[in-house]
DNA sequence: TCATAACCGAGACGGTACGTCTGGTCTTAGT
DNA sequence: ACTAAGACCAGACGTACCGTCTCGGTTATGA
């Protein structure tokens, strides 16, 4: 995000000292845009709005986020407990673990809040690079990471076949998910998942 | 300064006669827009610009598109000739055929232009309904009805499963391709979309 | 602006055939110019809201006006008749004479439309010098040559001071009257003028 | 594209803390409009020219003023020095003192600068009740009552008819000045101004 | 008499300015 | 010294009108 590498003397826009940042400040703007991406959605959020309501200056917020975008994702953030990319489940059932996976996202997506933030994240992707970068390696591909490795294990079971590439498989049980929810083409219910996990790991068994 | 807007009569919005309609102005207007596209991206892209490369009143933007993001519908569908929905090859490989529609798909997406204003029209409809709704009847939907037909007639020739959902299976096929190419996951190569037409056949095909 | 002198033939500006002028288009034009004076005033006033009040072109008026002033002139030209400059009455009593005159215009200027209209002139002769030449060919110079001719007439009768300045004089009597008319500095009443009738011919009247 | 303005925390229009106002963009503002006053006139003058030459944000200009009309009102105190209503020279000779206040407002009114705007304070306030009220008070009362002061004392010294509206009297010596300039009905020049004061003091002398 | 030139209602057009909104930076008071 | 508050410059927004320019339709002259 920071276009400079060298820390020098006269820089103008010293970065701020992390160790004065007033918790109270962050908790209130972090807050403050979660409520407004509620209410008014991501395209209706805006900065001024953000500091307004959480009764802060904006550049309290310039100071810390460099974009709305940055500071939606900590919202994200603070909506999912911060983990992502945490282990699948492996009960030795990869058909099972990837419905309770599936159907758990399921149950996540319909709380309006996080579809929303989502879709904002996904949008803004397409706009902003170094946000594009960020969201990537702090959710995407530590996402996909724990998908190949249950994969990996399924592998090892006997479950997969192991000329499969574990990329493309994440992305066989991932991409229709996600077409689906993003451009809205079918209803997203506990049975279309079942459906897609049985139908992808029909392709992904071993060749007899 | 005006004592009272005096717009009685003139109230009433009355929708513009499209009969009257300059195709002069259409044009520049669409080619303003495909080119600002170009150089600054959808994020970038100013009403105000458009008309001023265009050399057009801003009032002829707004009385014949609604919105940003409908004049960029437009330039989309000039970009591609305005077909959407157009069957798929059918030559009796269903293999073949898929492997065809999605090379050229990588092709197209090669294309810079094409690139980004997919990826704006992807954005977009996280944010905007009414154009979702748009985009989804004018592409998205007339798209995926080529690809169930196509898997219909497979069904028939006893290539696909006739259990499968139609619509999966096109989710199937176009979830992971987007997946990919949305969130840059990987690369969009003639290989990858051939690995991927073949894995997904493998779960189609009839079961023996 | 136009910088061609010549008159060419294929001038494309022709001035229009006035036989064929369209009355009822003429009428409905300063009618609904006068509602309208009424409505909004001048300032609010717009070609586009007199256009759609008249049910006419915006082109019928720009055809026959050089400008909203100008519609605005002949509203007044209506509302007075048209006459401007008649003779003052001359019963051989200046002073009773004068009273008639102005106590006739403050109840004129009591008439709402009148009075807004003759605001809206003489706001408008500030700006635009063409309006200016023609208000005052057409309305003041006329008036002042009638007051003159009365003072004048005067004169002869012995009623006032051969050595005064008959210009002067008709200013003396309308400076004052306009003067507290325009920047309402005091009420407009048939005492107030009766007052500075007396007043003024004491400055008049021939040295003893 | 906004789904809602959620404007909820910027409601309620606070008005600016004058404390914070920057001179340096005041004095911009007021000078580019001084400027653009001389080069385009009152009727040509926009806001937005304004802002561009004095390289300010349009809303630095309609924080604080709510009007063109206002800033030129600004505009005009700045030519004048501010100063409206200082009291008229009492040398004893009120005839003098009359003829020195009106030569210097002719010199004055010679000054283009002056007279354009004089000319558009006087257009503006037929239009903008607001600004009247402003001009009137700021501007036009105090400087009648500067003369209603010094014909007082005109009066105590037996120079003035005691029986005399001071008011009518200000207005008989200010309203033919005035009409003369406003409507161009004659030059004004310091022999004018000359026979004016002496014409009209015939009027105002003590009677025998 | 009847073709045809013109005016007519209507309204789209290229423009300019409006007054508002937000973005991101800079300044001021106050704690 | 750091915060909240918010003024600052900048510029896009969507609207209102401007004055000009077609577009058909309808008179009403004059060849």
């Amino acid at each position: 995000m920071a276009e400079s590498t060298a820390q020098e003397e006269t820089r103008a826009r010293r970065s701020p000292d992390p160790r004065r940042r007033s918790e109270r400040a962050r908790r209130a703007i972090v807050d403050a845009a979660a409520e407004l991406m509620g209410e008014v959605g991501y395209a209706g959020l805006t900065m001024e709005a953000i500091a307004a309501r959480a009764r802060v200056g904006k550049q309290t917020i310039y100071r810390w986020w460099p974009s709305k975008a940055a500071v939606v994702l900590d919202v994200f953030t603070a909506l999912t407990g911060g983990v992502a990319g945490e282990p699948l489940p492996d009960t030795g059932d990869l058909a099972e673990d990837l419905r309770t996976v599936f159907r758990a996202t399921v149950d996540e997506f319909r709380v309006p809040e996080m579809d929303r933030t989502t879709r904002a994240f996904t949008a803004e992707l397409q706009h902003d690079p170094a946000f594009a970068e960020a969201v990537e390696e702090r959710m995407l591909r530590p996402n996909m990471r724990a998908f190949e490795e249950r994969l990996r294990s399924a592998v090892a079971a006997g479950e997969v076949d192991p000329g499969i590439d574990l990329r493309l498989a994440t992305e066989l049980l991932l991409g229709p998910f996600h077409h689906r929810w993003l451009l809205r083409t079918g209803p997203l219910t506990h049975e279309y998942v079942d459906e897609l996990v049985d139908t992808v790991l029909r392709a992904l068994r071993p060749r007899t």
